[in-house]
RNA sequence: UCCUCGGUAGCUCAAUGGCAGAGCAUUCGGCUGUUAACCGAAGGGUUGUAGGUUCGAAUCCUACCCGGGGAGCCA
């Protein structure tokens, strides 16, 4: 068997007219009293394979035809390019290896028909091997891939923050704690935004990638528990310079996706239009505007309240691009943000609105680099100045305007892939009511 | 936490107070180009749990368990 070249699915067309050897699990089987047509997946993409009885020795075909659903196999056989197939090859079956056969008695829970959320997500560790799965898999690698080219590209240097942290970055969100380090209680961290700021004013632009942890009671579908966020950090930076860059992000991001995963956006059916649309420049407005504009679609959203997500679908419902309002009221951001110079009462943050409903995939803005103005909003949202004494020193020594953002990667991957829940652009998603597997 | 919807065969669902059903899956048989293949047959049930109303409950009532959707909060 081994003299044959070993492939995989995704450059089989690369041995046309060639045997080769293909190993892979059972996808689907179709067969009829004289040919059979096992449909096979290897991880790269799936490829169906057709047996001919007259072609065969009688076992070879009996086995084939006996194959039940991810059955563990390697198959011999002739690439042939097939105008009818989906990748435009089929592979010709002369032999065949099956390494494990699922029992008939006990058979593979997931079939080719419909099944509901629950049945399914209590299945995730088997529910990644259908076709579906695999294409938001291979998006959200590509969507991290885009992420970490544009930061090397662009000049920052990835320093990740720890997942361990003593305080809140945030006061509002809720915090797990974590009971095991002596005489300190300790949490998971919902932001690695603080030590970003410490470490740009090392190492000018950085950025960390990693898990975070919000302990709400959120049950939608457009929350996890726990999720993934890049956030890019930047020395001598104002407002202008973390839109710029947020709206370079999420084009480099949509232009990557659109260029190589073109086969698993035909997968999820996605509207390839709705992506294609995404330019440079993205539409921009203020906080002010924007309630304006809610107003006049009917929201009862009143200044100085924060947006719902009915607010966000409603802000871009006509929008072919995201949008990114700024300037928010002081009062619903958190303490760190710069004051806008002419009128105090507005802080210099940014959201990134995507559209077609997927809301917000970013929040950042500029951070405050003035000592006193930060003690006095630690004091106002009384938040101990003990544990941001590390955290004060940054605006003691030598301190510069300087701003980032947050990027969540399951909104973001939910969008490129047009899900209509956040649970799948995850392989294991962690929510209220869902820990296993 | 609150609001709301649901739980019936392995899966997806039907049955709205009167004999518990269909499609798929499984098993057996048929079929040489199928694309969630198709055709014929068979097996498969403590209707989430506990209690109540009723001649009679999957169906009505109460409590609990489990899950879906949404609100608030956020990425």
């Amino acid at each position: 068997m081994s003299e044959f070249p070993r492939v995989s699915i995704a450059t089989i067309g690369q041995y046309d007219g060639q045997v080769v050897r293909l190993s892979g699990w059972l996808y689907n089987l179709r067969r009829s009293g004289k040919i059979a047509f096992p449909i096979l997946r290897d991880g790269t993409g799936f490829l169906q394979c057709v047996a001919v009885k007259a072609e065969l020795a009688q076992d070879t075909f009996e086995a084939i035809r006996g194959l039940t659903q991810e059955s563990s196999l390697t198959v011999i056989g002739k690439v042939r390019a097939e105008s009818r197939a989906p990748g435009g090859f089929e592979l010709d079956v002369q032999s065949v290896e099956i390494h494990q056969l699922v029992a008939e008695a006990d058979p593979y829970p997931i079939t080719p028909k419909d099944h509901g959320i629950d049945f399914l997500m209590d299945r995730r560790h088997l529910w990644l091997r259908s076709k579906r799965q695999f294409a938001i898999a291979r998006i959200r690698h590509e969507v991290i891939r885009a992420v970490r080219d544009f930061f090397d590209n662009n000049g920052f240097t990835l320093v990740d923050t720890p997942v361990f942290t003593p305080a809140a970055c945030e006061g509002t969100s809720t915090l797990f704690e974590v009971d095991y380090f002596e005489d300190e209680k300790v949490y998971l961290t919902q932001s690695g935004q603080l030590y970003n700021e410490a470490n740009a004013m090392a190492l000018g632009k950085v950025y960390c990638f990693g898990p975070t942890f919000r302990a709400e009671k959120s049950k939608t579908r457009r929350h996890l528990t726990e999720f993934w966020m890049v956030e890019p950090e930047m020395a001598y930076a104002t407002l202008e310079d973390v839109k710029v860059l947020a709206e370079g992000l999420v084009l480099s991001i949509v232009d990557r996706v659109l260029d190589r995963r073109q086969e698993e956006l035909k997968i999820l059916e996605r509207d390839v239009s709705r992506l294609e649309s995404i330019k440079a420049p993205f539409n921009r407005m203020s906080y002010d505007a924007a309630v304006k504009i809610l107003q006049s679609k009917g929201s009862e959203i009143t200044w100085g309240t924060d947006f719902g997500n009915t607010d966000e679908t409603l802000l871009t419902e006509e929008m072919d691009r995201p949008v990114l309002v700024d300037k928010y009221p002081t009062d619903i951001k958190a303490f760190y943000f710069q004051p806008d110079t002419d009128r105090p009462e507005l802080a210099l943050g940014v959201d990134v609105i995507a559209p077609e409903g997927y809301g917000e995939i970013i929040g950042g803005g500029q951070r405050i680099h003035d000592l006193n103005l930060l003690l006095k909003r630690l004091e106002e949202h009384q938040l101990p100045r003990e544990a941001f004494d590390w955290y004060l020193d940054l605006r003691k020594f030598g301190t510069v305007p300087h701003g980032g953002f947050g990027m969540g990667i399951e909104r973001t991957v939910s969008w490129m892939c047009g899900l209509n829940h956040l649970r799948e652009a995850i392989a294991y998603p962690r929510m209220l009511y869902r820990t296993r597997p």
